[in-house]
DNA sequence: ACTATGCTTCTTACGTCGTAAGAATGTCAA
DNA sequence: TTGACATTCTTACGACGTAAGAAGCATAGT
C-alpha cells in the first residue's frame, strides 16, 4: 500500500489539501468522540495529519474556531420546513427538527450559552418564521416573541439533554445504566422527596423527548390562547 | 495602619481564616467581575491573599470548584415562593423569582450547560411544586414535565440573556450600545430581513424580560389548557 | 515542659495548553 | 530565472492545573 496520510511527515510548502470547511468538519467529529474540553489545536492538527500551527492558516484563534464549529453545527440542525401549513403545525415541526438536529452534535451544545445562535441559516429561519406569523395576523412584537421563545426553549433543552447524556457516558459505575437520564433521582432520600423519588421509580415522566414534546406543545396552545392579534 | 491584607505574605502554618464557603464565595464574585474564562486557582489565591496552592486544601479540583460556585449561585437564586395560592401564580413567581436570582451572577450560567442543576434547593423547590401540582388534580408525570419545562426555560433564557448583555460589555466599537441586547440586528440586511430589521428599528419585542414573561405566561397558560387531569 | 500528631500554608516543579515569530518549501506570474 | 505569495513546519514563551513534599503552627498525651 501507498504511504498511508496517518505515518508520514510532510516538509513546510506540501499542501495537504485542507480548508476552513474541512478544518471546522474534523473539529466537530472530533469533538463528537473525544468531547469538547479534550479539543485541542494540537489533536486537531493530528487528526488533520498536520502541525498544530497549520490550523491557524484557516482559523484565527481557537475562539473563532469554537465560534466556527459552533455555526456550523446549528447550520446542519437547521431543520428546512414547509411554511404553508397553519402556524402551529409549522412552529411544530421546526422545534423537533431543530431539537433532533441539535442532538446530532450533542458535544458542542455547551458553546451555544456563551456564543450567539444567529447564524445566517438561522436568521433566514426566523424570518419565514415571522413572516409566517405576521400573515396569520399575529402583531410583529408578538411573533418575535414567539420565535424566540420557541428557540430558545429547543436550544435549552437540548444543552439539559445532552448534558445528562455525556455525563451518564463519563460514570458508569453500575451496570444497570439504561437509557434513563433520571436514574439518580430514584436513589434520593425518598422522605425528603417522596414524589420526585416516586416519578423516578414507576418512570412517570421521566422520558426526555416525551418531556420536550409536552413543553412544545404547551407553549404552542398558550402561543394561540393569546390568538392572532 | 497595622499591615494590610492585601500586601503582607505569610509563613506556613499562619493561618488565613479560609473554608470552603469563603473559597466558593469569593470565586462567585471573581467570576462577577473578571468573567468565567479568566477564572484561574493563581487568581483566586490573590483573591484570597494565599497562594495558589492552598485553595487546593478547600476543593479537590478546579472542576470540583465549578461545580461549587455553580451550586452556590443556584441556592442564592432558588426563590421561596408561597405555595399556598392557585398554582398558575406560584408557578410564575417561581419562574420569576429564579429568573432574577439567576441574573445576580451572570457569569456562572455557562456553566449550567454542562452540569447538572440539581442542588438541594432546587430539589426541595421541585418536590413542593409537585406536590402543588399534584394536589391541584395533576397526574405526577404531568406534573414532572411542567416544572421541567418551566425550569429549562428560565435557565436557558437566562443563560441567553446573560450571553449578550456581556458580550455587548465586551466589543463595545459603537458609544450607541444602549441597554438594547439585539441591537446588532438592526445593521442586518434589509432586503433579506425585512421583518427582524423592522422589529429592531421600531424597537417591537425586542426586551428581553418582556420576552421572557410572554414565554412563561404562555407555558402556563398552555399547562392550564390542559388542564388539571 | 516536651514531644508527637495533624492541620494549614508555602515552594518547587512538571506536563500541557494557546499561540507569537519566523524559517523552509512549494507554486505561479513576470 | 526571479521574485512574490501561499502553505507548512520548527522553535519557543508564558500561563495554566496540579503533584509532591517541606515548613510552620496548634493541640493532646505523656
Amino acid at each position: 500500500m501507498p504511504a498511508a496520510k496517518t505515518s508520514r511527515t510532510r516538509g513546510p510548502g506540501q499542501k495537504a489539501g485542507l480548508s476552513r470547511e474541512s478544518v471546522l468538519d474534523h473539529a466537530l467529529t472530533l469533538v463528537d468522540r473525544v468531547g469538547l474540553a479534550a479539543l485541542t489545536m494540537r489533536g486537531l492538527g493530528a487528526e488533520l495529519g498536520v502541525e498544530a500551527m497549520t490550523v491557524y492558516h484557516y482559523v484565527p484563534t481557537k475562539d473563532a474556531l469554537l465560534d466556527g464549529i459552533l455555526e456550523r453545527a446549528f447550520t446542519l440542525a437547521t431543520p428546512d420546513i414547509d411554511t404553508t401549513r397553519p402556524w402551529q403545525e409549522s412552529l411544530h415541526d421546526y422545534a423537533h427538527g431543530l431539537y433532533q438536529g441539535l442532538l446530532r452534535h450533542p458535544g458542542v451544545l455547551p458553546l451555544a450559552s456563551s456564543r450567539p445562535a444567529a447564524t445566517p441559516d438561522m436568521l433566514d429561519r426566523a424570518e419565514d418564521y415571522l413572516r409566517l406569523l405576521v400573515d396569520a395576523g399575529f402583531a410583529l412584537g408578538r411573533a418575535l416573541h414567539m420565535v424566540n421563545a420557541l428557540t430558545v426553549f429547543v436550544i435549552g433543552h437540548a444543552t439539559a439533554a445532552a448534558a445528562v447524556r455525556t455525563a451518564a457516558q463519563g460514570a458508569s459505575q453500575e451496570p444497570e445504566a439504561d437509557a434513563g437520564s433520571t436514574a439518580w433521582v430514584a436513589g434520593l432520600d425518598a422522605d425528603r422527596y417522596p414524589l420526585l423519588v416516586e416519578a423516578a421509580r414507576t418512570g412517570q415522566g421521566t422520558d426526555d423527548d416525551e418531556r420536550f414534546a409536552f413543553a412544545v406543545d404547551s407553549l404552542i396552545t398558550g402561543f394561540a390562547d393569546r390568538g392572532p392579534a
